[in-house]
DNA sequence: CTGATTTGTTGCGTCTTGCACAACGCGAAG
DNA sequence: CTTCGCGTTGTGCAAGACGCAACAAATCAG
């Protein structure tokens, strides 16, 4: 059983192997969320002491993944986290290949577009472009969302081998609101008819007011590797305009395809 | 006195102050560096017992910042590394506005683009991307570089405010080749040089056979905040070149800087 | 198939080291 | 000037991280 949506689980469940390198993580997802927090504020957020919240914060400034504003002021992440993220996008072809696709389609579509991938029992966003919408959507980038919940989840599940779809299908499948799609049997249909149409759509069924739709990446083998996906809010992405949506998508994931070596029927 | 070129700076210089953080750190540059290491290999590295290492990895890895391969395999860098790198560069619009204009001026060179900006004392690549040329470079993202010794850095100094002019020019410049400007009188005239024509080129002065061009990006109220640089072989990128290349730099360099919102002469 | 070697994993005891406390320096605000 | 709040730093104690060693599960040799 892998956890979703790993948000600051702080203070909370299972021993956790190193204490001080387990907080030195929440610092950094609390900037992240935060965006900059002083060291009163980090203690508070991770009960701990005022002195230990400054002596992670330091250790994480001189490799350079937070940095300090002023001279004496807050922190926030910094740019070495940038390195080891290009250490991370640089094996995953998808990533290079898919952003100018990703942000013509985000413009056309004024919507979120994303591109993830599966990850054990979890779709992953690992890319992602903002459409020129007001209303602001939150960073999916890196969180894992789970493959039933999700319109890439759905996508990549349909074109899964048969051993990960039979592993989520036996699951236990967690309501997230109440049209979350709980039922096997339901699931498997819906999974079928993904895989006939070619594109997959979720309406609220992972957060009130969401709706998203996908469509799959193919690699130079033909492989289902990556989906892309437009998501938004419910009053925006209305049943009726589905077609033209998934259309657009379909397009897009057909072009970032042929990039990575997909001729194929 | 800041440090450049932040690597594996392990067991050895100045007490750190949370030791399993540093060591957890050190883990993910490790794997930076390698992309995929063994418990066994990690230990050997870092220099402590294999179950120390086990501990450490297995703190980032609940926390996505690594992944395990198989299921008892090796470990490499983490999606969640990017859900963190998202946060970062939502700050710095330089990062977006540059992407496409990079991609293309990599393409046309056939050369490594970078845009970097100025964080205290270094000049700090934050989005790289690969010209088509065969000779591999090294990824340079997030990593400090001085601002003496690079062409970004020229520009970037040539173009800062008094005070961080100053404050480089009354350091030492420690030679990182035999090129490199250690007198500060030449620098301040090769400043002026480059604040009059307009861009800057260094030749093996950070490393030897690396040669690099840069120029200006400004932008919406006109202050230089970053530079495009294209780097390469000495033998590739040779001086009588400096002036076609500089010529597209520049270019592009000003388009980045319109997309900022800078109109100005 | 079997034994040997390697690698990831885990309980345990000890001593390292991370932590809470408190005090300090420095700004800002009143 | 005083007060408050902030980031920063020495210190002593015990929480907890680490090294040891044994275990488990692969991989390989024969």
């Amino acid at each position: 059983m892998v956890s979703y949506m790993g948000e600051t689980n702080r203070s909370g469940g299972d021993a956790s192997q190193v204490q001080s390198v387990d907080r030195a993580l929440s610092v950094l997802d609390l900037l992240a969320k935060h965006g900059e927090l002083g060291v009163t504020e980090l203690a508070a957020e991770l009960d701990v002491h005022k002195s230990t919240a400054f002596r992670l914060v330091t250790a994480l400034d001189r490799r350079d993944l937070v940095q300090q504003i002023g001279d004496r002021g807050k922190y926030r992440l910094g740019l070495g986290i940038l390195r080891l993220a290009a250490a991370t996008t640089g094996r995953l072809e998808v990533s290079h290949e898919g952003r100018e696709v990703c942000e013509r389609l985000a413009n056309e579509l004024g919507e979120t577009v994303n591109i993830a991938i599966m990850e054990d029992d979890a779709a992953v966003n690992v890319l992602q472009e903002y459409g020129n919408a007001s209303v602001m959507t939150r960073n999916w980038i890196g969180r894992r969302t789970p493959l039933y919940a999700t319109s890439s989840g759905k996508v990549l599940l349909a074109f899964a081998d048969e051993t990960a779809r039979k592993a989520v299908l036996e699951s236990t499948l967690e309501p997230l609101t109440d049209n979350t799609t709980t039922d096997p049997q339901q699931l498997l249909r819906e999974l079928d008819e993904v895989a006939r149409r070619g594109w997959a759509c979720t309406s609220e069924e992972l957060e009130i007011g969401l709706t998203a739709l996908a469509a799959p990446i193919r690699d130079g083998g033909g492989r289902v590797a990556a989906a892309v996906s437009a998501s938004g809010p419910s009053f925006r992405l209305t049943p009726d305009s589905f077609e033209e949506v998934a259309e657009k998508l379909v397009a897009g994931a057909a072009e970032i395809s042929s990039r990575l070596g997909y001729y194929g029927a």
